[in-house]
DNA sequence: GCCAACGTTGGC
DNA sequence: GCCAACGTTGGC
């Protein structure tokens, strides 16, 4: 069992438009190492769904429901999507602030990488943020 | 809107 | 195989 967070701009494609639709293709990955994320995937993975660009926060948690096969938006065979699906918005989003703010967050690959679409987190730093939304304080 | 970080492309 | 030029992403 892994766990991923992907990134979505939410003008583009947002939480909101994810819950309403109940399922998701995540295609248009172009970079290799997002990709390879992808194709790590496995079915039951839990996926933090973070808002780039506006919002710049963690707003809900997605699970794999399909690993990957080749994005049908493209002929090049290099490329593969996945299938989520929504599991639940947070009570509260969690920002990219708070993450930054927080030293045992300090390594992960949404700081560290900023320009990354598709990466792995670790199960204690999934927990962390999670705790984070169910606290009301913060 | 700007810019830093980083990936990709292409000339040599 | 190196590196300059260029494009893209995403935070601010």
């Amino acid at each position: 069992m892994n766990h991923w967070l992907v990134k979505s701009e939410p003008f583009v494609y947002s939480w909101d438009d994810f819950e309403k639709a109940g399922r998701s293709v995540w295609d248009g990955v172009r970079n290799y190492q997002a990709r390879n994320n992808l194709k790590a995937m496995q079915k039951g993975d839990w996926v933090f769904f973070y808002h780039s660009n506006e919002g710049l926060a963690v707003v809900g948690i997605a699970q794999v429901d399909r690993e990957a096969y080749p994005d049908p938006t493209t002929d090049d065979p290099r490329w593969v999507v996945v299938e989520l699906v929504p599991v639940q918005k947070l009570k509260r989003p969690v920002s990219l602030q708070e993450i930054k703010l927080d030293n045992r967050l300090q390594e992960i690959a949404l700081i560290r990488q900023s320009r990354l679409s598709v990466m792995p987190i670790k199960r204690e730093e999934f927990d962390l943020i999670l705790s984070f939304s169910n606290d009301e304080n913060t």
